[in-house]
DNA sequence: CGCTAAAGTTCTCATTATGTTCTCATTTAG
DNA sequence: CTAAATGAGAACATAATGAGAACTTTAGCG
């Protein structure tokens, strides 16, 4: 949510565009809104491209508004594979990853550590995760080990009342439990990664 | 159930919410209820998180509504790490991933095959590329070799007019080109994986 | 090129506004 | 009457705002 000198700044830009079809300057925002400083200006800039309402070249007049409507979709252009051209879709796609990862009783977790290399579940990596109590063989689900130990593994039934907790690390071992030493808390529905 | 002035409270919020698209100030509230103290106000508002009715950042016009809740914005819960307990996030962040991913000049390509399969990019996993015709070097791209052969990765320049790609797969070679053999057509930005 | 001016960025500092936590008093419901 | 609900307001903590200096980058220009 914005503060009110933020959504001033904002209100100022989007008008300002659609003037002059160009982004303003910091001193000509500052002029707009009273203020003084284009120091002050630019950390509001800085406010509302953090929290995704416009973005910013390294230029003059370097703003971009987002169009929040559609902010949230992007093309599936196609498929790439190694040394092939890419297949493109032939019903062109929107995704929304929002859309496709969220839900009301998900949550997310940001993974430290290597112990789920073997999955591509890599250290800082985030876990969209489903609140669950039981899970179907194979699926990858958060559990808790004694009402102490909080895991992300694959599960397994080997046989009655009993869990098998496989973890996607080579150089570690799946192990077997009693069942009633497993509380299950949720079920990985979704793996997202921020390259910078 | 709520009290008399907690629903006058909450009737208020989302009237302000929706007329002003951004949450209201205490003390516009108690202007709004014709109460005198910001602490009362501060007391319903509460008393409304509390039963769930809405959520509170530790800012200023950091209301939000749970019923309008963007369904996509997902809690942040936490950092897993195996055989650890969860560790609590401090300031509880809500994710989006749409934001986080999204942007004008960006697009989803779905990666078919193994060759990234050291970078944690797996067969069916989606990327986010970002139009762009340039990169700097260890960043990971989508490259177009001879006007020709798509692929996906991490390039470096060994030197002047050379450019080397690398594949994300031990069993493959990195490999060096003329720089004019190779056209940058975008960045790898992010990368979403959908579990069933 | 290399220069200069303009624009953008990064700070620190001060002030004000807002949110939080109290205590105490008053009203209302049963 | 008692307990819950309501209101006032003081004291304090934190967030937001504004000014401005110092610095880096960009845009032109000869």
């Amino acid at each position: 949510m914005l503060t009110t000198r933020e959504q001033d700044t904002l209100d100022f830009i989007q008008k300002y565009v659609a003037q002059y079809k160009q982004s303003p300057l910091l001193t000509e925002i500052a002029k707009g809104l009273g203020i003084k400083s284009k120091g002050v200006v630019h950390r509001y800039v800085s406010a509302l491209e953090q929290t995704g309402y416009l973005r910013r070249n390294p230029k003059t007049r370097g703003l971009e508004l987002i169009d929040q409507l559609d902010a949230d979709e992007l093309p599936l252009l196609g498929r790439i594979a190694a040394g092939k051209p890419i297949e493109a879709i032939e019903d062109q796609h929107q995704l929304n990853f929002s859309r496709l990862l969220g839900g009301s009783n998900r949550y997310v977790l940001q993974v430290k550590g290597h112990s789920m290399i073997d999955e591509g579940i890599r250290n800082n990596d985030y876990v969209v995760i489903e609140h669950a109590q039981t899970a179907r063989s194979n699926q990858i689900v958060v559990a808790l080990i004694d009402e102490n130990d909080v895991t992300l593994k694959r599960v397994q039934y080997p046989r009655k009342d009993r869990v098998r907790l496989i973890p996607a690390n080579k150089a570690m071992q799946a192990k077997d439990y009693d069942a009633d030493r497993i509380k299950i808390q949720g079920i990985l529905i979704g793996q997202v990664r921020l390259y910078d």
